[in-house]
DNA sequence: GAGCGTGATGTAATCGGTTTCATTTACGAT
DNA sequence: ATCGTAAATGAAACCGATTACATCACGCTC
């Protein structure tokens, strides 16, 4: 009768050793002579063995696992965050766990911070609620962030990244410009508005209030504004928009298009994020480039260092934005 | 001197009961009388307690997550699976786990079909080697496959599916049907070059090579074909074309606008998918509408069932498809 | 009143490793 | 020859739960 799968006294007995001298040759193979060394690694060979990490972790007080907090997995800008948080946290030995927070339940909130669940969080959702995650494991925050909680972020600067897009349709010559907002609280909408509003007053342009569409980051809303913006006369209306998001902008121009107007000759769109489809759409899409795959990757391995306790600093990391300037600008119609 | 983390032992004393009572009055309570239940209550709740899970998962012989193997997490096609994947877990007091098959070492993929890593596996990819995974864990397919692999497939039937889309063109009119293949070697390539050819074959169309153009799913490769496209003779190059990705799809319909023409007057495209984004680019995508979240529900409730050991039969769970008209579809040029 | 089944609980083994502490051995220094 | 020290190893405690088995009290049957 074979046992099902061997564990570390099968090794040991093989080998003719202790399960103390069999552990040391796998975690800290100095610590044994080569010659046992040898004996060990033939056994396991013979055995089939693998360690199992659950007792391991059981013993360490740890879980080995990386919880990563998603507003919606099902949107395309957080898997490439996720993608660099995969990167790091793989090769350093840990396991990268993923909730959906809006699929989850308020009640699963509270087990999140939860030591038994995971060592370390990942925020990738600035609408959770602080109360539940406050000082029990460690957290880092990329993107967005819960305001309140003391907690490193990585993120870009949203504010000036916004001015940059501005900026950029002013020295094309337009005068007015729009603004497409995020949805209503969120900590990216409020910055990137008054990174808008910064650049507007900073080129003494006009700051009117028919001129700032409210959205939501979805494609849906960004054709729900363009449907404003056309019944808005002609004179008055922007000549360009700066929107928070690329999937806004391209629902937007989509709206434009279907109306036999044409982009940029018609008006301008700049959009927020640079995903990767919006370089292929016709125009392609003038926008702001955020690192996502940096920022994953940074703030995988800034939690580490927390689990290390190395790198005790608060301060955030802010990762550089670029003006990506593609077909969907150009200076305004005389 | 307070103990960092209240155990069952800290409980049981303050109770007054053991600790064997404790546990039963957690997760059996019916073996436990109302008096000590209540007292259990009070005692958790004033000591704070949370239980470990990891001692849990120790003793119970498994690890409490599923592993999912994706090619690509950057790719939002199968972030949207798994966000099916994730509503099902969830509720179902499984964690879930992600590795990027690509970023990952080969030497890890090893540890994948590992018992103390996860207690089941959803496979998105399947270019994974079958000797790595055989037989030792519960293992669920979706969307992808791998050959040679003995596990239940949650999939679409891509050939018949691929099939629809061609018809969709020769209704139209359509003789010359062009098709975008994915990436070779690839299963849904394979499958849905062959529904392409039985459609062309059952309706008496040329079935040609020059129609035929390598792809790999991405953008940049359906903008690659459409410049070969270009360069064929008018009167020669297909009218209509089928590929096997919207990616490549919006690559496709890009280049061709860049180049002045218009679809779906100078050709009509079909893409497959139907992710969001497609329908709001212009002109709208029509295409094959995967039912992902659902592929994802599905194949989540299947591993879960065989973790449960029921429902042990290995049938394929095949989910429909749709075909969804958008614009850039219509009659051929006279 | 003896025998027995049932319900509630405690004792201790167990899951599979890691780690402290003690012991043994070898070797160089005095 | 003696002592000290370092290297190699084993015995056993430990991480924090679960659970097989034993025990005890109670009430019922004949």
């Amino acid at each position: 009768m074979k046992k099902y799968r061997p564990n570390i006294s099968d090794v040991a007995r093989l080998a003719g050793v202790s399960t103390a001298t069999v552990s040391r040759a796998l975690s800290n193979p100095s610590l044994v002579s080569e010659a046992t060394r040898e004996a060990v690694r033939g056994a396991i060979a013979a055995t089939g063995y693998r360690l199992n990490e659950t007792a391991r972790n059981l013993r360490h007080r740890r879980t080995g696992g990386i919880l990563a907090l998603v507003p919606n997995l099902a949107n395309p800008f957080f898997s490439q965050i996720l993608s660099g948080v995969a990167s790091v946290l793989g090769p350093a030995g840990y396991n990268l766990l993923i909730a959906d927070t809006r699929t989850a339940g308020a009640d699963r909130l509270l087990d999140y911070a939860e030591p038994s669940r995971s060592d370390g969080l990942i925020i990738l959702d600035g609408s959770l609620p602080v109360s539940a995650l406050t000082g029990r494991i460690p957290i880092v925050e990329a993107c967005e962030w819960v305001p309140g909680l003391v907690a490193p972020r990585v993120k870009i600067d949203n504010r000036s990244a916004a001015g940059l897009a501005v900026q950029h349709l002013a020295d094309l010559g337009h005068v007015r410009i729009g603004h497409v907002v995020g949805p209503a609280g969120n900590v990216l909408s409020v910055a990137r508005l008054a990174g808008y509003e910064d650049a507007l007053r900073s080129r003494g342009l006009p700051l009117v209030q028919s001129a700032i569409y409210q959205g939501d980051f979805s494609l849906e809303s960004g054709r729900a504004a363009a449907a404003l913006w056309l019944q808005q006369p002609q004179e008055t209306r922007p000549t360009a928009l700066f929107l928070a998001s690329d999937a806004m902008a391209c629902g937007f121009i989509g709206e434009v298009q279907r109306h036999g107007l044409t982009v940029p000759r018609d008006v301008s769109v700049v959009g927020f994020d640079d995903i990767e489809l919006i370089a292929h759409i016709s125009p392609p899409l003038t926008t702001i480039r955020q690192p996502r795959t940096a920022i994953g990757q940074v703030a995988a391995e800034r939690l580490l260092n927390r689990l290390r306790s190395i790198d005790d600093t608060d301060e955030d990391t802010i990762l550089p934005v670029e003006l990506i300037i593609r077909a969907s600008t150009a200076a305004p119609r005389r």
